[in-house]
RNA sequence: GCCCCCAUCGUCUAGUGGCCCAGGAUGUCAGGUUCUCAGCCUGAAGACAGGGGUUCAAAUCCCCUUGGGGGUACCA
């Protein structure tokens, strides 16, 4: 499988979840690799022992994962390694490229000596980058508790490992000369270096907590579809070249080049990704689908042990096109799974509370309590011929009863919804709704009486 | 402060000197379909940050300004 040399890496460090930014990193990572049949590795850069936690590298695995990004190395952990760092570091003092210092607070650890003069970088998507390097100091290396620093365990990790490709976010541009340094010092083979532009939160400023969600699983939790996700990402900062906006993962795989990849940090905009994720699941067969829609749902509590496969398929199949994530359906047809209604107030007001609207909804309930086959086709048969005989526009009943049996004046189809909802239910909520929601024209009546 | 990166519709982008009085997507608005909404279909509005150059010709090249982002840690 593997016909080239090329290898490349994703490594985060464990002081959180996996958020989009990271994802996306990883993402041209796992793209280059697989476009190149190269190597796509990953390691977890935990040297920061204040911050690192083990959750939160296990939701950086299950992300990944959730996500379709499977490595082929790794995961390694910096955590494990730490006398090769040691050792590269007392190398570089035995050469006289580093040295120990000990700072006010009597803490001791090694620093690299740098070297004056001008540093080039040859990054793949920015061009020549050119640093003064006589205006970054003498850096730290190894800490007093025996941890790298990110720039040399960095470096020490990708010459060992053999990275070809360093494809990062560019925030690390300036981290560059630095490391440029260090291979130099080491006599490091040099890896090529792309740095990828940021996301941006959706206000242009870094993405952060404030935004709303920015880590991977709580788009997994509100119920967006991984392949989605993935399509959404790709497109924030590299392009097929075509005004194509649905590619599948093996188009991208086929077309990803770094050439492609643009320099300008992208805002995160959730309401595109709606749209795409609907798009995905409209694409998606109903079967798929109502599979996923059964474990989401147990998930958020609902209880479907007396609900067959065959009706949930068809709850599926009426909200496909209406729906654009798994939440989003779960919040449009809660009514059918509980006992009691939450009705909109205002719904109610508009629709309900109106004179004659009691005595039509009693109407309806006697036409359909008549129904044998209580579906689509003899619903909408027996309460079109009653809106002729009463004669009403159909749009005239249909909101009343949309009200009176969904709580909402939104819903889907209300034939189908009622077939759904089953005969029982449907007379009920209609009864009900009568008896305690049209209170405006018992009113009325009863002062005209 | 200093260093570095970036700059096309609100947003994501196409565009690598003439094919561009700038194309697509999303969002917005209008119309159509319709039992509501969504969806779908049709249409509209909407951008080359500003200023200098270079060139017969610039969104595309150069410079300056402005704006945004990043770095400047014994964080990564």
């Amino acid at each position: 499988m593997l016909s080239s040399n090329i290898k490349v890496r994703f490594a985060p460090s464990p002081t959180g979840y996996l958020h989009i930014g990271g994802a996306r990193t990883a993402l041209f990572n796992w793209l280059f690799a697989r476009h190149n049949k190269g190597i796509f590795l990953l390691r977890i850069e935990d040297t920061d022992q204040q911050r690192s936690t083990e959750e939160a590298t296990q939701a950086i695995l299950d992300s990944m994962k959730w996500l379709g990004l499977d490595w082929d190395e790794g995961p390694n952990f910096q955590s494990q390694r730490l006398s090769i760092y040691k050792q590269h570091a007392e190398k570089l003092v035995a050469l006289g490229k580093a040295f120990y210092d000990t700072d006010e607070e009597g803490r001791k650890a090694i620093r690299f000596k740098m070297q004056d003069g001008a540093t080039e970088i040859n990054d793949l998507v920015h061009g020549t980058i050119t640093f003064d390097a006589s205006l970054i100091e003498d850096f730290v290396i190894l800490k007093a508790d025996g941890f790298p620093t990110y720039n040399f365990a960095c470096v020490v990790d990708d010459a060992e490992m053999e990275i070809t490709h360093i494809i990062r976010g560019d925030d690390h541009i300036s981290n560059t000369p630095k490391q440029i340094a260090l291979y130099n010092a080491f006599g490091f083979k040099m890896p090529e270096f792309a740095h990828i532009p940021m996301i941006l939160g959706e206000d242009g400023s870094r993405l952060s907590k404030r935004h709303g969600a920015t880590s991977v699983t709580e788009y997994r939790d509100k119920g967006y579809l991984p392949h989605a996700l993935v399509n959404f990402l790709a497109l924030l900062g590299w392009s097929p070249g075509n005004d194509q906006e649905i590619i599948s993962i093996q188009e991208m795989i086929e077309k990803f080049t770094l050439k492609r990849v643009n320099k300008t940090s992208a805002q995160f905009n959730n309401t595109k990704l709606d749209w795409m994720n609907g798009q995905y699941i409209k694409n998606t067969p109903v079967e798929h689908l109502t599979t996923e829609v059964k474990v989401f749902f147990e998930k958020a509590g609902i209880d479907l042990t007396k609900i067959s496969a065959a009706w949930l398929s068809s709850l599926v199949t009426l909200y496909h096109e209406r729906f654009k994530t798994f939440q989003d359906l779960l919040n449009q047809t809660r009514f059918f799974f509980t006992d009691t209604i939450e009705y909109d107030q205002a719904a109610v007001d508009k629709f309900l509370k109106k004179e004659g609207i009691g005595e039509l909804l009693k109407e309806v309930h006697s036409a359909i309590s008549l129904i044998e086959n209580f579906d689509k086709k003899h619903l909408e048969d027996s309460l079109r011929a009653l809106t002729t005989r009463v004669g009403v526009g159909f749009s005239k009943l249909a909101q009343p009863m949309r009200v009176a049996i969904t709580g909402k004046s939104i819903s889907a189809g209300i034939f189908e919804t009622m077939e759904l909802l089953g005969k029982e239910r449907t007379l009920y909520s209609l009864d009900y709704s009568t008896k305690h929601l049209c209170e405006k024209s018992e009113t009325i009546k009863s002062t005209a009486l």
